[in-house]
DNA sequence: GGGAGAAAGTGGGTAAAAGTGGTTTATATC
DNA sequence: GATATAAACCACTTTTACCCACTTTCTCCC
């Protein structure tokens, strides 16, 4: 689905336009809707077509309401997470909140995914990306999961 | 169904707006009655439409009362739950005690958690969503329920 | 390589909706 | 009966969604 990574500038209320070549596939599967959250672990945001985003919400929100792992889950990932529609200018608002939180100013990176977006400012991306970088140069730790896969 | 963080104003009254997005879905459901209660382990509240909360009532006050927790469960949900009604302007009035109990004066940030919402204090709800934020980024210890999820 | 046309991206104005503050009327409490 | 609290109502301010128009970039064809 959804590959590469794509500089984007936001406008002074909040706007940034989807990448064309999303456009089409985007109104196929969910009609334009989309859903923004934060990323758990890095200042980014993650977008989701609406229905890839409500397989992953019925999932979270199942989990046990006693735990206090699954509810900081909760609070973070469907505590944050924002309907979004592509307007008619292939536009989406980024609600101000969820800007302030992946301190979007003027230059954002759009990068697929597969299935979802993340959504970096473009400083923020860089430096991860430098550093990313630099590890795996070194001797990175490859988990179990992964040996089996060839590049 | 409810999802996403709003920054809100409560006034000097203790009214707050609901955010119009919800107002649609609320007077569908439950005709904008709602139940609002106090957390069990946080110094927030929860808000509820009232179809969901009397099923939740019912499995709380279905439980043994001869056990000390359920007793106590019962006594913090339902003994402090109060229905509230949105009014003609799309605000809900707060009861004072349990404006108190989530120290609510100004600044308040309510939390969509799909069949209901969590009502914090945007100074609580920052510090919480800061520790959190620093918990997943350590060594989180993922309950077995949530291994499988692929976000 | 250059030009025309189309598509994509950008900026801003405006009407309608949402949010806010206050006043009056009703209800309850002491 | 007096005071306090809550509900209903009304009016004003701010924000947002929607629309339109302009600029830039890309693509295709000559």
């Amino acid at each position: 689905m959804f590959r590469g990574n794509n500089e984007i500038n936001i406008d002074a209320k909040g706007r940034m336009a989807m990448p064309s070549r999303y456009r089409d596939a985007l109104s196929n599967v969910c009609d334009g809707s989309l859903v923004v959250t934060i990323d758990l672990q890095d200042k980014c945001l993650l977008i989701y077509p609406i229905n890839e985003w409500e397989i992953i919400e019925a999932q979270i929100s199942a989990l046990p309401s006693f735990n206090s792992t699954t509810r900081k889950l909760q609070r973070i990932l469907i505590g944050h997470a924002r309907e979004v529609d592509i307007d008619s200018n292939g536009r989406i608002l980024i609600p101000s909140e969820l800007r302030q939180y992946a301190q979007l100013e003027k230059k954002l990176m759009l990068i697929g995914q597969r299935h979802r977006f993340e959504l970096w400012s473009e400083d923020n991306w860089n430096e991860g990306r430098a550093s990313w970088l630099a590890e795996t140069n070194g001797d990175l730790k490859i988990p179990e999961e992964m040996q089996s896969i060839s590049l």
